[in-house]
DNA sequence: CTGAAAGCGCTAACAA
DNA sequence: TTGTTAGCGCTTTCAG
């Protein structure tokens, strides 16, 4: 005696039509004051609870959005990862859309007909899942990863802007010694920062010296490593700007190890403004800040309107960074 | 033209029944091998996706659960959360579930009749949902806060056995002054680790010192201020424990500015095995790892089982820690 | 081993 | 404004 009670049970309590119960259900304003009244004093006599599956395979849309993440190993990037789940969590709460999550290596599948469309965060390790959902002509937008060779909108960050905002800030500082730390050259975001550095010393006639370009990975050891090598030479920079804050507070310890005053005789820049990091350096990193939050706003937006103007979206959005000053960069004395 | 194809088209292209797709789509064996070979194919070629509403309707049972989190402004608490994530989000793929995601300040509710059953990380802010979700018997399991006053079933962690093994570890040591700097005292986190303290000292019949006790709040500025006080003391403790890594990790600064060989002069004992706040620790710290990431199976794993044991769950299950030795700790000498 | 057919619970014409 | 009814796509007896 425990069926869960459905719509005919309410109509049955209520006198009218389950018609009219879908009516109240779906705030459908055809509905006289007198039913809709009994019918919502039905539904909560009854605890209704319409059966979302029922609804959905009547209306032929599910209200249903998948996102995949990378299982990311390397918690560095529980910090990106969280604001980025934050950013689709807030937007698909106010698209009264359902999220589906699925944290993956690669070789496990989202449910794809249970959403209507899906969203990849980055997409390194899902390159075939990208495929197959392309070739269903799913809906689909790729975060944080921007590429022309794919017909999918993609949203992500403007590092070469951000980059170049970093560097001439230093510039602007009256620095021309000016270090870089790079990332993992791997990726694509560790390539744009340093062409926005490399752009901007250029933009500024400053000769880039290939001595002050040090290949780091984003980590802190790699830029112990380089910091190091850079303090130790003939003429050192004035200036480091470091392609991420961990790298940018490892910079850090190493200068004031040293007993070099920061931002007095060298100034750091950090790149991320990754609260994680910057929370345990010795001198508040001036930094830039990436929209992250923003960025997954704009992707699931994007996906609502691909999935609902039936468009095939080609869109290449790119998110401009906001540089975040505090105490690590000084003016030249 | 661009009709989804359908159980039927399957039919008709493998000229057989769609009783028969359907088995051989869910794996049923009766189907004889040329058959199933010929659906196989039919499914191929047509790229048939099953329908899940239609399949969730008839067969009355919907294969997804949530998951409702908090909406952390605290940052760092992202370790946390993602473990809590990665547990989850592994479970569910092994078990073939779907996951619905859900962020929340506690204002806005998970679509509960697209789930079969509710899992919340911790409780903070949830508490009417949980009601809701109670009253209206659908399965549920809390995760991170257990509590003897709800009728549900919750898994935790052993908070109190953690500290116990790390007083006693220190103990184990030789050390006979020890103090402690607690957490946020409002969270029963913070209370069961002060209480494994405590009540260490007493079964090794150690007196404890009220002023051996300073209380912080898990953030590392908090642990800097005890920590200056502790070591200021007529006779100053030989050992710490903090309730976080974090506050650890603070507490070893403040050691290392004053000229105090961590661990030769002072051993410090962290909680959590967070590699955010242990990553930018001038010593590697000793500390207690919580197995957060089976403690999101095991949920996970509780919750299916009472949704398919259809039995009303009110276990209180606590998982033990688990002590991990770094370089933070040494006997006293 | 297979097919016919009766739903699953709901939405959306259509008619009234 | 309301009720009737035909599906939505699939699972699952029940016969055969």
């Amino acid at each position: 005696m425990d069926k869960t009670i459905n719509i005919k049970d309410v109509a049955k309590a209520a006198g009218v039509s389950i018609a009219t119960v879908s009516r109240v259900v779906n705030g459908l304003v055809t509905v006289k004051r007198g039913n809709k009244a009994r019918v919502d004093e039905a539904i909560k006599k009854l605890k209704f609870r319409p059966n979302v599956s029922a609804q959905r395979l009547a209306a032929k849309q599910n209200n249903a959005i998948g996102l995949v993440i990378p299982r990311y190993t390397d918690i560095f990037h529980s910090f990106y990862a969280l604001q980025i789940l934050q950013g689709v969590g807030l937007a698909v709460e106010k698209m009264r859309l359902d999220l589906l999550l699925h944290i993956t290596n690669g070789n496990t599948f989202l449910n794809i007909s249970a959403v209507e469309g899906v969203i990849f965060s980055d997409i390194i390790g899902n390159e075939e899942q990208v495929d197959n959902i392309l070739q269903m002509d799913m809906p689909c937008v790729i975060m944080n990863y921007v590429t022309k060779d794919l017909p999918v909108s993609c949203v992500g960050i403007d590092n070469i802007g951000g980059a170049v905002k970093a560097v001439q800030h230093l510039i602007d500082l009256g620095h021309r010694n000016i270090a870089t730390i790079t990332g993992e050259l791997k990726s694509q975001v560790a390539i744009d920062r340093m062409d926005g550095y490399i752009k901007t010393l250029e933009k500024n006639k400053i000769e880039k010296k290939g001595i002050f370009v040090k290949y780091g990975d984003f980590g802190r050891d790699s830029a112990i490593k380089a910091t190091k090598e850079l303090i130790r030479l003939k003429t050192p920079p004035t200036a480091i700007f470091a392609a991420s804050d961990e790298m940018a507070v490892g910079a850090i310890q190493v200068a004031v190890e040293n007993g070099i005053n920061v931002p007095g005789e060298l100034s750091v820049m950090g790149f991320d403004d990754n609260p994680l990091a910057i929370g345990f350096s010795p001198v508040a990193v001036t930094t830039i800040r990436q929209p992250l939050h923003q960025m997954a706003i704009v992707a699931t937006e994007t996906l609502r309107d691909i999935i609902t103007k039936k468009i095939r979206g080609n869109k290449k959005i790119k998110l401009p960074c906001e540089l975040i000053e505090r105490s690590s960069c000084a003016p030249l004395t």
